[in-house]
RNA sequence: GGCCCGAUGGCGGAGUGGUUACGCAGAGGACUGCAAAUCCUUGCACGCCGGUUCGAUUCCGGCUCGGGCCUCCA
């Protein structure tokens, strides 16, 4: 059985999908303007570790994992403009990143993954169809979705009406009816990119994107969304409401998860706030794994301090799981591991039962259900390319060593050391490693 | 100001009404020509003040500190 920590009820919940056999999960994924930082990264990780979980728990269900693309968006735009390229060159560009840098820390690509310019006619339907319902109006080119036709807007966020106005930090633009509504479709200049609509030239907003492209591919309600906590409010709140209001009433999502961030010194990590650490900087000086096991190293709620130590220790945890796991087919999946990933997905604990196995095939099979452990322990402490010559240098220290002439052997081993390998004499000879 | 979350040893981080995980780092020992790795042993904690209780790090209240959101944000 696994439990989530649902935020619409904000309590940890037993887990039951809607249908056994198809359980849909949609999670926000990157609008494509830049690089991602390692705060990017963690909802990826997680929610690819979820995926995990929910693929070894219930075999015969099909997943469906769907993750989107934001690319349209006024980030988006400003990119192209500054670089005089066509908005597809800077969207294409950093799709590619994305997929590759969240590859390297073993996130697998989701089933789905939609992209919002491949999907304007089911947003143009519902904004359609909001407006028909008469929850959204026309307005100077503008489409808004009427907060006020919503009685249970702000369930998620559990916000009401002044609390969401006293602090705002927007002006209110005029054609707003009530000052909480917020846009579905927003007029584009000729020379923007845009679509033509029943309501003039424009493009969608972010929050309809999501609504209709999770109608579109995974029905009316899903099993659960996910996303970062600061997706809560403004952007989940209104896909309730859109897919709400739009679908008579059907909720939008079963369980509501969502994850904690990165956090670099005691704030969090953030392109506004300029405090970003990308995984392609990390990457050069560590393996996707080692990033991936300091993301799974608290829990998926907690914050996440990001320091260098965190990424040594979670190197030094490896280095020991793959020396037990060596090069071992994965076998069982322990269910102390399971038990602790069903429970809100605590991977911490999942981590500390991992430490616990013996038995190679059940470590590396447990593991992976982390994404951990995946290339060998060969591949791991070695790497790729040719060893002969280290072989025979090894060989020559080990000829040194036979005759009792410590200090060629020594030398040997300290000019290995130099080109950063590491001896190790067992009781089956001299092994190495890189380091 | 409103809403929400958190505070655990040198670091990361679970968990629990009573004997306090685990990992990393440290110390000692075994092993080793010396190392490394491994194994064994080991020190170190539950923000503050009250309350409930036989007993609280764990439950309740207050406080302090920190963080998040309040229409850019994972």
């Amino acid at each position: 059985m696994i439990r989530l920590y649902d935020t619409m009820a904000r309590e940890k919940r037993e887990f039951v999908p809607a249908d056994p056999k198809r359980i849909t999960m949609y999670v926000c994924g990157p609008t494509v303007y830049g690089r991602a930082h390692i705060g990017n990264a963690r909802p990826a990780v997680v929610f690819d570790t979820l995926r995990r979980l929910l693929e070894h728990s219930y075999p015969d269900a099909e997943i469906v994992y769907a993750r989107n693309v934001t690319d349209v968006d006024d980030k988006i735009i400003a990119a192209a403009e500054a670089e005089g390229v066509e908005p597809s060159v800077i969207t294409e560009r950093f799709e590619k990143h994305y997929i590759e840098d969240m590859g390297a820390l073993g996130v697998r690509e989701p089933t789905i993954a939609p992209h919002a310019t491949a999907e304007i006619a089911p947003m143009i339907a519902m904004i359609g169809r909001l407006i028909e319902l008469g929850h959204a109006y026309a307005a100077e080119g503008h489409v808004l979705f009427n907060v006020p036709s919503d009685p249970d807007y702000g369930a998620l966020s559990r916000r009401d009406r002044d609390a969401m106005l006293a602090g705002a930090r927007v002006e209110v633009a005029p054609y707003k009816r009530d000052p909480a509504d917020f846009v579905l479709w927003k007029p584009s200049e000729a020379n923007v990119i845009g679509w033509d609509s029943p309501w003039g030239r424009g493009r969608p907003g972010w929050h309809i994107e999501c609504s209709a492209m999770i109608r579109a591919h995974l029905g009316e309600t899903i099993d659960i969304h996910g996303g970062g906590l600061d997706l809560i409010f403004p952007h989940h709140e209104n896909e309730i409401a859109q897919s709400r209001c739009a679908h008579g009433g059907a909720p939008l999502a079963r369980y509501w998860v969502h994850n904690g961030f990165v956090d670099m010194g005691a704030e969090k990590m953030s392109k506004s706030l300029g405090n970003v650490v990308t995984p392609e900087e990390l990457l050069k000086q560590h393996k996707g794994e080692t990033l991936r096991l300091a993301l799974l190293s608290a829990h998926y709620r907690s914050p996440l301090p990001w320091t260098e130590s965190l990424i040594a220790q979670s190197k030094a945890a490896l280095d020991r799981l793959y020396r037990t796991a060596g090069d071992m087919t994965p076998g069982e999946v322990d269910p102390a591991v399971v038990d602790a990933l069903s429970d809100d997905l605590n991977t911490p604990l999942a981590l500390s039962r991992l430490a616990a196995i013996d038995d190679p095939g059940v470590l590396r099979g447990s593991a992976m259900l982390l994404g951990l452990l995946g290339e060998t322990a060969e591949g791991w402490f070695r790497g790729e390319g040719a060893s002969t010559d280290i072989e025979q240098r090894i060989a020559a220290r080990t000829e040194a060593k036979k005759n009792r002439d410590f200090a060629t052997a020594d030398l040997i081993r300290d000019e290995l050391k130099a080109e950063g390998i590491l001896l190790e004499d067992g009781p089956q000879g001299t092994t190495w490693r890189r380091v």
